[in-house]
DNA sequence: AGTAAAATGTGAGTCATATCACATTTTATT
DNA sequence: AATAAAATGTGATATGACTCACATTTTACT
């Protein structure tokens, strides 16, 4: 982790491209940017660890990051990828001396902007609309949450890895007549993670896929996905 | 389902014991009241189904609910519990048009009181203070639901297990000299569609903590915890 | 109280996936 | 460009939970 001034939003102001704080006018969103801590992480760095007690909402400038919880035995579940405009770490705004429940671990190397949770509290009692798009951003985690926690009580390990997929092809796909373009962020192994299968199973899986036509790979990092019905149906 | 007039809630205000609302003054509470729907459910009944687009707030106010998510094959996945003086269907009152994913089904026969979005806006408006406390909650779910994830990941069974006591046990037991008495609301087979086996493998493996001497089991509807410490190191 | 229905316990067998092992390919680093 | 490290593919095997079946117990209902 690396810590740098305030110089990329000086000109660039990060919470602009931030959903919850992009409705708020100039002065106001200039207000805020003071209050905002910036760092830098290389791929692969932790920028929080499940355990961890300080507070505070992570800003994801730009790169991805991943959520995981790990356990005892090791094996890690991806609980969600974070870009570039999004936030994570918000629920423990509102929460005191709640220890974080993930870790947040570099997929790129990232800028992450920052703002602790005094700040916040500042904020959200200064601009209650603010209140409001959290509360829609929660939810909207709320219900993926639910989603995989279903996906992952499955015994049928063909529907979880549909359900990456379609996971993934939903953010980070681009369509191109009928054909999803899906530029993964991910390695076979954490999409294994995310899906709640074993590495072999999910590369197995994915060949047998690949078989079938529903799926071709180009190299290891993007996935065009001929057949999205297939996957919507089973 | 049957509807039933303010009748509940006149003398006995059933908000008054919701954390989300009883920090207001009494002539509020009074005004939201007036606002309130009372229905009231049979044991089995669906409260709504995983699908409906109807959004508002249910609070329990007597009485047990689970939500729950049915798969392609009709497996249940328990998503949580609630019971009086909870909760549920919050998130969807920050989203527009958003379907319900999760069905809610009464564990017992329940009184609720409901609350629908439009009124909700206007309380949001008027009682600023409340989305506050609906953040708290929500965050605090979003924990929950990411455990659960967490758990049913794993593909060791007995860990399984494990947690869905320890999450019984922290909601619905009492301690006594260092054991805990467990009044179950749920039925065996419940429990195993909570920690994502089979009833069978949640029947055995109980069976084999309560020789272990971990557990004790009194009836279908008790279970003394003998060595909560078992279960939590495992 | 008596009967039907639901819930639970338990044995036997199957099978799909985890595990282990290792070759191969891709990516990162100097 | 060369080398090391990481990621991936794939075969063989084992294992443990699911499935099916049915006896037994508990609960619900009239």
């Amino acid at each position: 982790m690396h810590n740098v001034g305030c110089l990329n939003c000086k000109n660039n102001l990060c919470i602009r491209k931030v959903s919850v704080f992009n409705t708020l006018e100039y002065e106001d969103m200039l207000e805020i940017a003071r209050m905002i801590g910036h760092r830098e992480y290389k791929k692969g760095e932790f920028l929080c660890h499940e355990g961890d007690k300080t507070s505070m909402l992570f800003v994801v400038n730009s790169g991805k990051v991943k959520l995981s919880k790990f356990n005892i035995e090791g094996k890690e579940q991806i609980l969600n990828i974070i870009s570039d405009g999004e936030i994570f770490g918000e629920y423990y705004l509102f929460m005191d001396f709640e220890p974080y429940n993930f870790s947040a671990i570099a997929l790129t190397d990232v800028k992450i902007c920052t703002l602790v949770k005094q700040d916040m509290d500042y904020i959200l009692l200064k601009y209650p609309k603010i209140s409001h798009k959290i509360l829609q951003e929660v939810s909207k985690k709320m219900i993926g949450a639910e989603n995989l926690a279903q996906n992952l009580s499955t015994i049928n390990t063909d529907s979880k890895v549909h359900y990456v997929l379609k996971e993934l092809a939903q953010k980070y796909g681009t369509e191109h007549e009928k054909k999803i373009r899906l530029e993964l962020p991910i390695t076979r192994e954490e999409m294994a993670n995310y899906a709640g299968v074993t590495r072999e199973t999910m590369s197995r899986k994915l060949s047998a896929l690949e078989q079938e036509g529903i799926i071709e790979t180009v190299g290891n990092k993007i996935i065009i996905i001929n057949d999205i019905e297939y996957l919507e149906d089973y």
